[in-house]
DNA sequence: AATGAATGAGCATTCATTCAT
DNA sequence: GATGAATGAATGCTCATTCAT
């Protein structure tokens, strides 16, 4: 039911999505769904929290203490991307702008997690001299941007590879990367 | 009154928004919202129009031909910089996901033109060497995405001044930027 | 601009005409209407009357007094021929039921006398021993209607020549004259 | 359901009635009607065709193969007598104009289905020569109007009798029916 | 527990009518 | 006098939600 109610929604928007539409997708009456979800607010939230918490395992997944900040980075990215492609849909739902109006707290503070697992990445990247410096909140920005322009793209029909994948994962990375010392003094 | 359909839309959604609403904030009635625009869909596009069209012009404002890459980049970041500044509404309706069900052909051509312009940038400097390898359409899904993410954050609350703007046009240059070979090589 | 009210609200019913679309018709602005007549209930009574009017007078022209009742009825079947055939859509108009509605009193007077005419006619007959015995309200009411289902019939494509009328009027004439006595009788 | 659309169209034409009428007047919701029909024309249509149905029973009824005309003809009228007592809304509503608008197919064939049945009679009628020659639509169109006629009165308030009824019935196959020869020929 | 018919507020859109130009 | 943009109530229809079965 949680994957009928992600397809539809992923589909037609929120507003957009009428709960007939969820029952028949669930194979399933309308009164059904509200045995299981006191309303339509309650059902996204429930589709919302149901896959960011799988996407948070992905990331939290393979995880090593005192891991190298480029290999946590690598290993973020994978993730990422086992993620987008195993859950295409729920990757596509999740980045949907626009939640704001019917997210409810629980949900809100699950996407703060993620952003904050990413944030603390940045952080220690920079105290060891890896990641460049500035605010945290805009680096992260910027690469969770990406990767959700990247995934948008795949979604719209570009075909990205093996390999031009791992090169998209190093563009990033070169974002994110402290520039060489050398390279900033000399002209 | 596009002005009024801009925010509103920006602030519900499309199918989230009920004429009313837009009569409401334009300070009309819903009748002469029909009187400019046959329809909804028709109104969601014009706004799209007004607005994409705007973005152009930023984006094509002081180019001038053989300007070098790396400078071309950078008139652009800050053309987009200056749009999502001026008009930071325009720019979140406009980055929204899900428009596709109810843009035009003539929308969905506006939008395509935006992309061209990145993409013959990247293409160039390719060429030139001065822009890594890889699928144009990666890049500029990697750059056009980044760029995206930093307006979301920054709509969202985070302050980015001046200093850190310029911080962040470095950063996703790095993205974009040919590898300096000696890096490669040398371990 | 009756011209133009009578076609639409002919092709439209009342209910179904908006006000623009005789406007459109009349060749004139929405506002020219109401500067005319005050509303759209106006506007019908007027049509009604304007085309019950000179229905009339078509039924009045070349009476004369004292004229035999076979023939006066002749005269009105090819009065109402006339009528029916030089202005079709006016006829089909006043023959639409279901008038009730928003005819006002003066419309409906009119409707009256119409009615009263043949209503004499037949009950004179009668007297006269030329025409059938019964209530003169059902007599009308089946001659009218007859003439009413031979115009609909045309309108709906149905050819009726001149030679096809005059036996439908000998026909009718059947329907309302007297029987012979001896006929009744003799087996 | 159909009973109220049936009442309420009738009353006010098709264009005329707004569907919270119908509602109403059948004790129910809107919704609830648009849960039995897809949109106001199906219901006009079902109710058409419900009627059209039940009057083309009464038509059958009590047919016999190879009944005399006139007896046939006298039949019918009782049928028709019958049906227009018994719902005489269901026969206001069949016979109003203008049904063209918004009948679809099936309710096209079944008003022709009616049609049919008399303009055979006539037919069969001339070919014994105990019915007047001329065009079958022609006379049909005159004593289905006259039939029209006389239930319009009736609705209007004419209070028809047994007697007058069947008078009615006479003075109209006088109009169906062949004149007698010696009548056309001696003076 | 599951169903799906019923509900009525709400939506996109139309239309009679007004009124500044 | 004519215009047609503006108005907002009303229309056909949809949809989140309830509840008897």
């Amino acid at each position: 039911m949680l994957e009928a109610a992600l397809a539809v929604f992923t589909e037609h928007t929120y507003d957009g999505t009428a709960m007939p539409l969820v029952a028949d997708r669930a194979g399933a009456a309308v009164g059904t769904i509200y045995r299981h979800f006191p309303s339509k607010q309650a059902l996204v939230n429930a589709v919302f929290q149901h896959w960011k918490r799988l996407m948070l395992e992905y990331l939290a997944r393979g995880a090593r203490p005192d891991e190298p900040v480029r290999a946590e980075f690598g290993r973020i990215w994978s993730a990422l991307r086992a993620f987008a492609t195993d859950h295409p849909t729920a990757f596509a739902f999740l980045e949907h702008q626009q939640h704001e109006g019917y997210l409810d707290a629980e949900s809100t503070a699950l996407a703060e997690q993620a952003t904050a697992l990413a944030t603390d990445l940045v952080v220690r990247g920079q105290r060891g001299g890896q990641i460049r410096a500035g605010d945290p909140a805009v680096l992260v920005a910027l690469v969770y941007g990406a990767f959700v322009g990247l995934s948008k793209a795949i979604r719209a029909g570009t075909v990205v590879g093996e390999d031009e994948f791992a090169a998209a994962e190093r563009a990033v990375w070169d974002l994110l990367r402290a520039p060489d010392r050398p390279r900033q003094r000399t002209p």
